[in-house]
RNA sequence: GGGCUGGUAGCUCAGGUGGUAGAGUGUCGCCUUGGCAUGGCGGAGGCCCCGGGUUCAAAUCCCGGCCAGUCCA
């Protein structure tokens, strides 16, 4: 399969095939493993592959210098937060990421070719074997340097690629006799090719990818147009051998290591680290099985018990893991994740808790803020932009600490009173189903719930595959694949890009589909960006079409007309045609769409860089905004933000729009150009308002943006955790809504007769004054009650030992209930009761006594109320019911006196 | 994007097969005391998140919304 032996022959490899794994492998004179683990050992801890040692800063120096010696240009990294530029996957997990989809399938070019980058990269599927194997981050740094090679031009393939590669990993002094080169096949994200694992003594240290193909739906291959050099260089994995440290952790942020050891007091053995290491690297450690598989070898290997081996490693693997995962969150953070409950920001959390966990295991005073800014003093000597980031960081961390500190105390009480719950049923174990609530629905692990039951002396048991058996409910989600219209139209000719204030225009008819008409050119915005379309009317021949819609499909606009409107298009296919939009309702979409950026802009400068759009909906009677943000945005900082708004408005500044390679655009602005979302295509639309906002983005936009007017915010919305929605209305449906709040006001203070300033006043005395009122109603309908009761004593009958009393009051429900509970509970005087009202109410209460003597007033009552043709029930003790026929009240009551006779 | 919880007194929460809204704590008053801690008794304090629907009757059931928490992709 692979034909790129020419290169490795040259330097003197020979392939052979390893004995233990069976798999093709090069290396230069006799060896019979392939190089890699658990084929091989390490054999590079406390003896370093290199001939001088390197941090991670080094390593990453060397390689970047390197490849920039070798012709290639150093590329900055690119965020963590892969959202910046596509919306496939949440985070970066490799160089490659950078530069998909766009310049891996030829719709960009990319910003150098070929380029070297040191791009820092999370994976987050081994985040359970961080720590303890010696090995997996969550953050790594790949080192890459990548080629991409079209028809035209044909930059480096596989040969240079194994030149480079040898060549690099011999300028830092490794021994070419100790590499070898693992041959096997890559396939992910669609593609696939051939390629090299690069080990040296026992450790994987690069990858050499040649994409080549497309995996086809059926599982077949397509070569592709466009190869790609796609290269992995672990850079913490060249530190860590060229440091030959016990872990890889501490050869890549070692003084962070350093402190944390120091601030927790704990000693380490290095002879254990180095052995657990030496083993995890002979392991694939996928599974909880495979760990507790790992610390026996260990044991065995350092003849102690499992206990003593966990004793003496779990401090070390808080710390790791404390080191690891603050570095991870780190640029998370900085590159704008906002922790919260879905996507990304879930990713953010999950870290951010695992992390304040074991600093809490690990028995450490500090704060996790305290613990970020050591990681963040360690991180900006080589990442200075994270600096910049620190006040935001810290917030974001201490807001996050505190939600954890109320999720896991109110955990806690929750545990205790499900044991309560069950105890109470006498169960004497928990249920799997409640285990698994208290995880899935508050956020319980199973450990905290089996440790505070423990304490209550309750069983619980955790399955071991606990995580699966939740995951297992859970169903896949099956993505629809939308079917791609075919079309034989050509682009259709945007004029308002041209001339943005052209409201009339002339166009050949070039066909219909469906119900659409398809021209050569339009001034209709097609709907797009967040920006609903225009409508209007074609006209020919003096008959008026009205068009509903506009949408573009490829970059074909399709005018949507009436069903019965169609037919007359067809007999002027190829004939010229007028168009008119609804400029109204362009202007109104306009001024919101520039006053959404300018709200953004606005938000940027009270909130922080950290906002970010994350979606839009302009309208033109109102528009939405939603921001990325840790918090609810406070009422006062939302007026800020809307005086800030107006500010720009007021300030009359111009909105330039310009046409620009993608790729320049980005290296002009950043990736702020895509706050509005991505946009596809080489040539990117920029629309810059001066001094304030740029903006990749197809809508409309005012000339000035003094044509906006007014921009009213309208209203906030939590739509998701870490996410705010902002609605606002702009231009004249600024001036409605505010009139509609004045309206709101005026209808209000009317009600009181007051003016608008003394409503609160006048609502809070109001309010208060019902609430004492209420209560004092409820109070002498009781004295009421008690009265009337008084006045109807002498009106009981007996029936067998029993004193019985019924009667018609005129009195609501809740009094009739007062009279009769005060009758036969507080008074006591009366066994029976039956009340009833002129309005067709019926109340039935019995003594203590009565009920006793198996006399259950609710069935009674049921039956007499059906006599006033409705219903009732309650207690055995105390019953009512009404019925439309009131006045066939005293009928009710008689027969419930004669049901008590029957008994 | 999907799922699951929850919203009841100032606070923490019970309850709820539809039928008189509860506890603990805090608060106020009285008693016990030289004073405090404590203890005892009594009181005040509820749009049972909001809006519809079903019903004789909804805090409870149904639908919608708002707010909060949480799991998954």
């Amino acid at each position: 399969m692979i034909t790129m032996s020419r290169q490795l022959e040259e330097l003197g490899f020979t392939k052979k095939t390893c004995i233990t794994c069976g798999n093709d492998f090069w290396s230069i004179g006799d060896r019979n493993t392939c190089g890699d683990a658990p084929c091989d050992e390490y054999t590079f801890i406390g003896n370093p592959a290199t001939d001088k040692k390197y941090d991670l800063y080094e390593i990453q120096k060397a390689f970047t210098e390197f490849f920039a010696q070798h012709g290639h240009t150093p590329i900055k990294r690119y965020p963590v937060l892969a959202k910046r530029w596509r919306d496939d996957v949440f985070l970066v997990g490799a160089s490659i990421y950078d530069f998909q989809p766009w310049v891996t399938s030829g719709a960009v070019e990319p910003p150098a070719n070929p380029l070297v980058i040191a791009q820092p990269s999370i994976r987050l599927n081994d985040v359970d074997n961080v720590g303890r194997t010696g090995r997996h981050m969550t953050c790594f740094t790949m080192g890459a340097h990548h080629a991409f090679n079209t028809d035209k031009e044909q930059i480096y393939w596989e040969d240079e690629t194994v030149k480079y590669c040898h060549d690099f990993i011999k300028s830092i002094g490794i021994n070419p006799e100790e590499i070898t080169y693992i041959e096997s096949w890559w396939k992910g994200g669609g593609n696939a090719g051939p390629c090299y694992e690069i080990c040296v003594r026992g450790v994987e240290l690069a990858t050499l990818v040649f994409i080549k193909y497309k995996t086809l739906p059926d599982g077949k291959l397509e070569e592709i147009p466009l190869t790609v050099v796609d290269t992995g260089y672990g850079l913490e994995r060249f530190a860590w051998i060229s440091q030959g440290t016990p872990t890889a952790y501490d050869a890549s942020f070692g003084p962070v290591i350093q402190t944390l050891k120091e601030l927790s007091g704990v000693e380490v053995d290095e002879r254990i680290l180095a052995e657990n290491a030496q083993v995890a690297g002979m392991m694939d450690i996928e599974t909880f099985a495979d760990l507790r598989e790992l610390r026996s070898k260990v044991a065995d290997r350092l003849n102690i018990s499992l206990d003593d081996l966990e004793m003496a490693t779990k401090p070390m693997e808080a710390i790791y893991v404390i080191a690891d995962h603050t570095r991870c969150l780190a640029f998370m953070l900085a590159d704008g994740v906002i922790p919260s409950n879905v996507k990304e920001g879930y990713l953010a959390r999950l870290v951010l808790r695992r992390t304040i966990r074991f600093i809490k295991e690990l028995g450490l005073k500090e704060s996790l803020a305290d613990i970020m800014r050591i990681q963040l003093d360690f991180l900006s000597k080589t990442y200075p932009e994270i600096r910049q980031s620190q006040d935001h960081i810290i917030n974001v961390i201490n807001l996050e600490d505190k939600r954890y500190d109320k999720t896991v105390s109110k955990g806690r009480e929750l545990v205790k009173r499900s044991i309560k719950k069950l105890r109470k049923k006498n169960k004497t174990e928990m249920p799997f189903e409640t285990l698994k609530e208290l995880y899935e629905s508050h956020g319980i692990p199973p450990e905290t719930t089996k440790e505070i039951s423990e304490k209550m002396e309750f069983e619980v048991k955790v399955p071991d595959n606990f995580y699966t058996l939740v995951a297992a409910e859970h169903e896949e989600e099956v993505q629809e694949e939308k079917a791609e219209i075919e079309f034989e139209f050509p682009a259709t000719d945007l004029l308002f890009y041209k001339n943005p204030f052209d409201t009339q225009f002339e166009a050949h008819v070039l066909g219909t589909y469906e119900n659409n008409v398809i021209l050569d050119q339009t001034v209709f915005y097609p709907e797009g960006g967040g920006q609903p379309s225009d409508i209007g009317y074609l006209e020919i021949r003096g008959e008026k079409i009205k068009v509903l819609h506009a949408e573009k499909i490829n970059n074909t606009v399709l005018h949507r007309v009436a069903e019965e409107d169609i037919e007359k298009v067809h007999p002027y296919k190829g004939q010229i045609i007028t168009g008119q939009i609804d400029i109204s309702r362009r202007m109104a979409l306009t001024r919101n769409h520039t006053a959404t950026h300018l709200i953004v802009a606005a938000a940027r400068k009270i909130l922080g860089d950290h906002i970010w759009q994350a979606g839009a909906q302009k309208g033109v009677k109102k528009s939405r905004i939603d921001l990325t943000h840790y918090k609810r945005i406070e009422p006062e900082e939302l007026q800020e933000i809307e005086l800030l708004a107006n500010k720009f408005v007021m300030e009359n500044r111009p909105v330039l729009t310009n046409w620009m390679a993608r790729a320049e655009a980005e290296k002009k602005y950043g990736f702020i150009l895509y706050q509005g979302g991505i946009v596809p295509g080489m040539d990117i639309r920029t629309v810059l308002v001066d001094g304030v906002d740029v903006q990749a983005c197809a809508g409309t936009h005012c000339n000035q943006t003094g044509d906006i007017g007014l921009i009213k915010i309208t209203k906030t919305e939590r739509i998701q955790d870490g996410v705010e929605r902002i609605e606002f209305s702009a231009g004249e449906a600024a001036i409605e809504a505010a009139q509609r709040n004045d309206n709101i006001l005026k209808e209000s203070s009317d009600v009181f007769k007051v003016t608008p300033e003394q409503l609160p006043k006048t609502c809070d005395r109001f309010f208060n004054e019902w609430k004492s009122f209420k209560n004092e109603i409820n109070k002498l309908k009781g004295e009421i009650a008690s009265l009337k009761t008084d006045g109807i004593l002498n009106k009981t009958e007996k029936i067998g030992d029993l004193v019985v009393l019924s009667e018609i009051i005129d009195s609501d429900m809740s009094e009739l209930i007062k009279m009769a509970t005060d009758l036969t509970e507080k008074q006591g005087k009366v066994d029976v009761v039956v009340l009833g009202s002129i309005e067709g109410k019926i109340v039935g209460a019995v003594s203590k006594k009565a009920l006793e003597n198996g006399i259950k007033i609710n069935g009674i009552i049921k039956d007499s109320a059906a006599v006033l043709g409705g219903g009732g029930g309650g207690r055995p003790n105390l019953a009512q019911g009404a019925g439309p026929k009131a006045e066939k009240i005293q009928e009710a009551l008689d027969f419930a006196v004669n049901e008590l006779k029957k008994i």
